[in-house]
This record gives C-alpha cells, structure tokens and sequence, in this order.
RNA sequence: GCGCCUGUAGCUCAACUGGAUAGAGCAACGGCCUUCUAAGCCGUAGGUUGUGAGUUCGAGCCUCGCCGGGCGCGCCA
C-alpha cells in the first residue's frame, strides 16, 4: 500500500511533467518532510528543472500543480518555501497501512529489492587464537544485522566466516599452548613475551595433560636448541621455538596445533551463538593449501605476466591496478604470504556463484582493499561485485581509560564479559546504534550503569505495553479485519500510521546503505511515537468500534517493532 | 610525508545522500500516575555543524586550504 502511495504520486508527477515539459529528464525523488506543516510527502522536482528550463522554481512547481491528475488519496497538494511541492494524503490513505501490517504480519516490510541475488557477507573472521574482544562484537552485531537486513530486503545471503588456521599466529598459539602443557611437567623453558599470555592457553595445557598425561614432554635443553634469545630477537626465538616445536613433535604437533584450534573455534562460536550471530560456512583457509588453490592462484597470475622476482621473492604487480606498492605472494623462503591465500579464498568466493560479496574489514584493513581488487581483477574478475564495508573501531573505556584490546597480551575485555554486564539486547542494540563508519567509544562503565536506560529498553517498552494493553482486550486479532479504521483521527494516530507506512522504505534505505543504524533510529521514533499516543489516548474504551480501531493500530505498531527488532537480533519481551 | 575514516548541543549520536526553521537520547530545570505498565509523557533551556574560502536557487553533506582525533603504509596475519 506504501509503496503503491509512492508509486502512484510518481505517476501523477511524470504526468504532469510530461505535459509541463515534454522530453524533459529528471529523476522523480518524493521525500518524507519532516515538518507536519510541509505534508505527508514532498518532492524538488521544480528546483530540479529550474536551470534546465531556464524559469523559476515556484513557477514550474505551480505549472506542474496545475497540471497534476486528480487523485482520490489526495487531500491537497501546496507549493511551498523555493519550489517544493507538498502532498497532503487523506486520513484513509494513511490509515491503509494499518491493515497492510496486519496481512503482512512478520514479513511486511519484507522486500524484493535484492531479487534473490546470491550475496555473501563475511564478517568477524577472527584469528581463533583466543576469546573475542570487543572489537570483534561490532562486526559481529553489524555483519549480522546487515545479513539479516539483506535476506529481509531480498537478497540470497550467505554468512561466512573465514577461520585463519593456516599461518604463523596458529602457531603461536600452539606452542603458547605446549609451552604452558610443559609447565605442568616442570619443564623449565621461560615463556616468551609475546606468546599468547592470557588463562585459557594454561587451561589447554591443562587439557592436554589431562587426557595424555605425559606424552608431549620433551627436554627444556632441546626446545631452547638453537633458539635465537629473546634478547636478541623475541620474533626470532618465538619461530625458533616453533621450528624445534614441530621437530619435536613430529606428527604430535599436529595434536596439539589442532586442539588448540579447535578449542577456540568452538568457543567462539559459542559465544556467537549466545550473541545470535551464526553463520552458514566456516571456510578454513587451510583448505586453501590442501586443495592446491593457492598455488594455482599464484601460477594463474605468474602465467598472465602479473609477477616478477625480486630478492627472490614473487611479487605481484598490483601497482598496476592501481595499488601504492606491489605486494609479496611467494616468500623467498617458498611460504606463501597470507595476502596469496586471500587471493585464493577471493576467487574461490567469485566461482562459487556468488552476484555480491561483502567483506566486513576492521577499519585496519584498508588499505588492504586495492591490492585484492587489483589481484581480483588480475584474474578476469569482476571486481566491482566485491565490497569492502570497513568498520571502524570500537575503543574500550575502562575507569576512564583507554583498555587495550591486545589479544597476544591477555589484556582485553572479552566480548564474553561485556555480554554478561550489559546484557545481550542491549549489547547489539549499542553497537549497531551508530555508522559503521563511525569511530565507537565503548564506555563500559556508561554502558554498565546505563543499561536501564538504554535506548533499547525505551523499544521493548513499548512492545510490552502493546501487549499488555492486548491481553486486557481480550478478543480475536482475526476479528479487526473488518474494523473501521476511519475513526483513527486524531494527529496522534496518523502520525503513527504515517510512521508505520514508512517501514518498507526504511528497510529498502538501509539494506542499499548497508546500514543496519537506519532500522535501529527507525524503531526509537516508532516507540516514541507510540508512547506519545500511548499517554494522550485511551485504547480500551467504551465505545467497541473506536476501541477496535485503536487495537488494530497498537497491533500493527507491535507487529513493526517485532519485524524491526528480528533484524537487529534484539528480543521483545512480552513485558517488563 | 602519503592514503582511508572522522570533527554537529556539556556528553553519546542522527539528519532520507544537495533541500524548507539542523533533530533525538543522556545530563539540567518545570509539570503529568485513585482508569490500558511512570523503563513513559508534556514543556523549558542548550548550536556561527572545528576553521577559512569556493561551487549554486540552496551546503552539516560537494571542492580546495588550514587545525584536531583515529587507523594504515611488512617477504605479519
């Protein structure tokens, strides 16, 4: 029904446009005022043709007023301020939505925008080398949020997340882990400054032992062989330590590399879980390796001229695709470079049929962009369907205090702990509550001591009292069908109703922004709107056609609050 | 130094992608509960949108300069 109201005030102008100024071009663009005075939609059109035709704005707009079909959801149309045409709908045009939501139920809003295009999003990604932080918590709230925006909007979305199981911080990590097993055993080997320092690696150590005793022992003399000192060299004695790890270990490595792996794996994926972030693949990017993709990415681009030999490492061109500097893909030691393996996983995602794919990149990432564009495009890809979404950081207070988010240092406030202080709802609602491409003070004391009067609580509310109001009803949904929503009259109730009518274009907005914030600053005005209504009006009353009317509106409000809160991955309890 | 993001009320943030008198929430002040949930509502106050120019009917938004904040510029991942 919005949307038909759009489509046909589009109409009406591109007939009155065509008779005005025939074979004249201009995008019709109807924006919601947001002064009441201004109408119910307004559009530039005139201020548009202005320079074109050569005439003032006012005059254009009074022609193409002049001009305008009739239309019986019209109630006036004004020319207004420079140029601006305003159109006033009548109360039953606005009110028609009311019954749109309540045939609509869950999927009103639902769009076909995407038309079912397969899009992936791929977000967190984190190296599963220890807890998530809390800089891990907005991706994780954006990217689902986006997905669950996209699907709803009409995209085919997959959530993927990319585990970095294959490179040297997998290894930090599994001998951070052996080293503390050793410990248990009294093995006397220091462990080293920038091992990974924080409880849970002791905890794996404790593990290992607990089901295989002393099996992975070794002598402190033969791990320290030949290892650099940290004095030195504390990047060079950790791979020192690495090389004799593997040694050593011979096939056990792999255990204990494994179990590390796997241990942090399902952690976080738990932790996701609780936060009502899932995903559909866990794309290991060690199967990259295993499949030899790898290898033949960086053949295809040796075979295409895009790489040459320097110091005896493979670089590719990429200053060629407009990137500042060419980049390493093959070491001179052999090892292939993690930006070789993302090239692999970027291709990898182009073949398996994807229209779109969207990485969501911690604002470090960057100026990683043009490099994997530039390979892509290497490669005969189309690298315009690939977009980067950065986000920017989260920074943590703390007391007042910057608190580092170092996973390597153990210093970090986990993303597990923030969920237990301030609470799932209000977690996802706080992180999604701001651009993406805005920098995030995360106050956690603010946020603690707020949590009450969190914005999200002001949505729930709402909800709550919609439902409580509906309980004290006690009819039948069903039977609002045939309500006369004509007595929806006072501006309370339009405004309302307008707000409700607005939702599938706020969806359809922020799906095409990719900007989840949208929906969330939507549902406050909803609430307040509600709320406002709430406190001036009486719902239960005497009279049962008014009553009728107004439950059929706080329904439809309460089915958009659901619709809108589903996407944002935040509950709405029936009361509080 | 170069590149990306950013600067809006005391604080945290919006602003329909160039539109009309820049809006919310916290904090402050004043009102509203014997009837549907006061985690609410109504009102007051708070601004030269960092700054200087430019582009045009019109700029918080676009361009350039300057000032401040964040991040990045590895044969790390």
């Amino acid at each position: 029904m919005t949307h038909d109201i759009r489509s046909h005030l589009t109409s009406l102008l591109q007939a009155a446009l065509a008779s005005v100024a025939p074979g004249a071009e201009a995008d019709i663009h109807l924006e919601r005022p947001k002064q009441e005075s201004h109408g119910d939609f307004a559009t530039n059109l005139a201020m548009q043709l202005a320079r074109a035709l050569k005439k003032n704005p006012r005059e254009i707009a009074q022609q193409l007023i002049n001009e305008l079909p009739r239309s019986e959801w019209l109630e006036k149309v004004d020319l207004a301020g420079a140029g601006f045409i305003n159109f006033t709908l009548k109360p039953a045009a606005k009110l028609a939505v009311v019954r749109a939501v309540l045939d609509g139920g869950a999927d009103f809003g639902r769009s076909t925008l995407g038309g079912q295009q397969k899009l992936q999003v791929e977000f967190v990604s984190a190296n599963p080398t220890g807890p998530l932080h809390v800089g891990h918590g907005r991706g994780a709230a954006y990217g689902a949020s986006l997905s669950d925006l996209l699907a709803f909007a009409g995209w085919d979305v997959t959530r993927e997340y990319y585990v970095n199981d294959a490179g040297r911080q997998m290894d930090i990590l599994g001998v951070s882990t052996w080293l503390r097993y050793l410990e248990r055993h009294g093995v006397a080997v220091p462990f080293p400054p920038n091992g990974y320092q924080g409880d849970y690696v002791r905890d794996m150590g404790a593990q290992i032992d607990a089901a295989h005793g002393a099996k992975y022992v070794r002598p402190a003399a033969e791990i320290l062989a030949d290892v650099p000192s940290v004095e030195a060299d504390k990047e060079a004695h950790l791979d020192g330590l690495i090389a004799n790890a593997k040694r050593l270990l011979g096939p056990d490595w792999a255990y204990v590399h494994q179990h590390a792996l796997s241990e942090q794996l399902a952690d976080g994926r738990d932790d996701l879980e609780e936060f009502g972030v899932r995903f559909d693949v866990w794309f290991s990017e060690k199967s990259l390796f295993d499949t030899g993709l790898v290898a033949k990415c960086v053949e295809r681009l040796e075979k295409a001229g895009h790489l040459y030999v320097q110091d005896g490492a493979k670089w590719f061109r990429s200053t060629a695709f407009g990137d500042e500097k060419d980049r390493v893909v093959q070491r001179e030691n052999g090892l292939f470079t993690y930006f070789a393996s993302d090239i692999a996983y970027h291709l990898n995602k182009f073949e398996r049929g994807f229209d779109k794919v969207i990485n969501i990149w911690g604002a470090d990432h960057h100026g990683y962009i043009p490099r994997v564009k530039g390979a892509l495009k290497a490669l005969d890809q189309d690298e315009a369907k690939l977009q980067v979404a950065l986000v920017q950081f989260a920074v943590l207070y703390k007391d007042g205090q910057k608190a580092s988010m170092s996973t390597r240092s153990g210093e970090f406030v986990t993303l597990r702990e923030l969920r237990r202080e301030v609470g799932n709802d209000a977690c996802r609602f706080f992180y999604v509550l701001r651009k993406s491409d805005q920098h995030l003070d995360f106050d956690l004391d603010l946020a603690k001591s707020q949590s009450n009067e969190n914005p999200v609580y002001y949505i729930q509310y709402a909800h709550a009292r919609v439902c409580s109001v509906v309980n004290q009803w006690g009819g039948e949904a069903a039977d609002l069908a045939k309500v006369d929503l004509g007595l929806l009259a006072n501006p309370r109730e339009l405004a309302l109703a307008a707000r409700l009518a607005a939702f599938p274009e706020v969806i359809e907005a922020a799906a095409r922004d990719l900007a989840p914030h949208a929906v969330a600053f939507y549902l406050k005005d909803l609430a307040g709107d509600f709320h406002a209504w709430y406190n001036a009006e009486r719902m239960l009353v005497d009279d049962a056609a008014l009553r009728d009317a107004r439950v059929a509106l706080a329904l439809a409000t309460r089915q958009v609050i659901r619709n809108g809160m589903v996407l944002l991955g935040v509950s709405c309890p029936e009361s509080m």
